[in-house]
DNA sequence: GTTTTTATTTATCATCTGATAAACTGCGGT
DNA sequence: ACCGCAGTTTATCAGATGATAAATAAAAAC
C-alpha cells in the first residue's frame, strides 16, 4: 500500500547532507531566532535530531557557519567600484548601486538573521557597520559634496554629521527591507521606483539647501 | 561584623515589589529577548525567582504587562494635531513633530523591545504600524503635497508608492535608533540636527522633483 | 554473496527552565 | 509579648533541551 516515502529516510552523501542542513538551519533560525531549539530544526528538516552533532559539533558552530554562509561575499566591490564612476550620473549611480545592493541583502533570511544577530550582540553586525560606512557611505559623502558643488576634501574629514546624513537615506532604504521581512507589512513592490524618488529627493534636496 | 545588608531582601508592598519586577523585567527582555530566563531575571532583581509567580502567574503574563508599559500611550495625539497647523512652516512641524516622537519612542528598552517582538511576530508590532500609517505618514503625505503645490486629494487615494517614499524618511529615522540601540553603533548625538537636514531634503527633494 | 564501512536512528544523560508547594520570616494588630 | 497575616525563600517537580553512546541499516568493498 504505502511504498516507503522517497524522500525523508534517505541516505545522503556528507556533503550533500551537510548542504541541507546548513540550508535547512539558515531558514530555520531566520524564522525562529537562536533559540530555536535542535529538535525542532531536526523535525523541519526530515532527520532525527542527533544526526545534526554528526555535522555540527555544537549548536553554536552550526550557527556560526549560518553566519558565514550568509554574509560572504555579500558586499561586491564592482558596486562600489561603480559608485565613484564619473563618467555616469549620479542618479544613476546611486539607483543602480541600491538596486544591486538590496537585490543580495535585502532578502528574507539575511535581513532576519541580521537583526536577531544584532539584538544578541554578535561580533557580526559592527564588522558589517564598519564595511558599509568604509566602502558605501563614506563615497556616497564623496560623491554629493562634489554633485553639490562642494570642495572636495579628505575623506577623514567626513564628520558623524554628515555620515549620519547619509545614513538616514540608506537606512531609510534598508528599512523597506525591514518592514517587508520583519514587520511583514505590505509594501509597494516596485523598489526600484522607491529608490528612485528617495535618490531623488537626496540630491536635488542637498543640491537646494546646501549644508 | 557584617551588618544585614540593607537592601536587598527587604519586604515590600506589593505594588512596590510589582512595579520593581515590572521595571525590572523591562529592562531584562530589552537586553536578552523573551528567551531571557527567570531565574536569572530575579537574580538581577535581587530576588528568587519563585516569587515572580506571586506577581505574575506565568512569564507570558509579564511579558504582556511589558508590552503595555511600554507601548501605552507613547504616540501623542497633540503632536499628530500639530503636524496639520499651517500657520506654522512644514519644516517646523516636522521637526518639532520627530523631537517629540523621538524623545519618547527612540529610547533603548522601546526600540529593543520592538525589534524583538516584531521578529518574534507578536501582533504589537503590526497594530502599531497601523498607527503610525494612519496617524502620521498620511498626515505627513497630505502636508508634503501641499507644500509641492500639488492638488489635495481624498486620503484613501494616497497609495502605497506615496506612503512608502515618506517610510523612507520615517524609516531612516527611526533606523538612526536602530544604530545607536540595536548596533550600539557610535551615532551623532546631535539628532535635532539630523532630524533638520533630513526634512529639508525631503521638502526641497520633492519640491524639486515634483512627482 | 559476504564482509566492511558509515550514515542514520534509538535510547539516554545531565542540565536547564518554567512553575508549584511548603517552610520561613518580618510586620501590624491586639 | 504574643498571634496571625502576608511577603519571601527553600525545596522540588515535570518537561524541555543540548549533547553522547550504542544499536541499526543501507551502501560500498571484496
Amino acid at each position: 500500500m504505502n511504498a516507503k516515502v522517497s524522500s525523508s529516510t534517505r541516505r545522503l552523501s556528507p556533503e550533500d547532507r551537510e548542504k541541507q542542513i546548513l540550508d535547512g538551519a539558515i531558514k530555520f533560525f531566520a524564522e525562529k531566532g537562536f533559540s530555536g531549539q535542535t529538535r525542532e530544526l531536526a523535525l523541519q528538516l526530515g532527520i532525527t535530531q542527533p544526526l545534526l552533532y554528526r555535522y555540527f559539533p555544537t549548536k553554536r558552530s552550526l550557527i556560526e557557519r549560518v553566519f558565514d554562509e550568509v554574509y560572504i561575499n555579500k558586499l561586491d566591490p564592482v558596486w562600489t567600484q561603480a559608485l565613484t564612476d564619473r563618467s555616469q550620473s549620479l542618479h544613476k549611480r546611486l539607483c543602480d548601486f541600491y538596486c544591486n545592493y538590496s537585490e543580495a541583502t535585502y532578502r528574507n533570511e539575511w535581513i532576519r538573521i541580521y537583526m536577531f544577530s544584532a539584538l544578541m550582540e554578535e561580533p557580526l553586525n559592527k564588522h558589517y557597520i564598519g564595511l558599509v560606512e568604509e566602502k558605501i557611505l563614506a563615497p556616497i559623502c564623496m560623491e554629493l559634496r562634489h554633485y553639490c558643488g562642494l570642495p572636495d576634501i579628505d575623506m577623514n574629514a567626513i564628520d558623524q554629521i554628515e555620515l549620519d546624513h547619509i545614513w538616514v537615506m540608506h537606512g531609510g532604504l534598508f528599512y523597506h527591507a525591514i518592514r517587508k521581512h520583519v514587520y511583514r507589512s505590505r509594501v509597494s513592490s516596485n523598489f526600484d521606483e522607491i529608490v528612485s524618488r528617495a535618490v531623488s529627493t537626496l540630491l536635488e534636496g542637498n543640491k537646494a539647501s546646501q549644508y
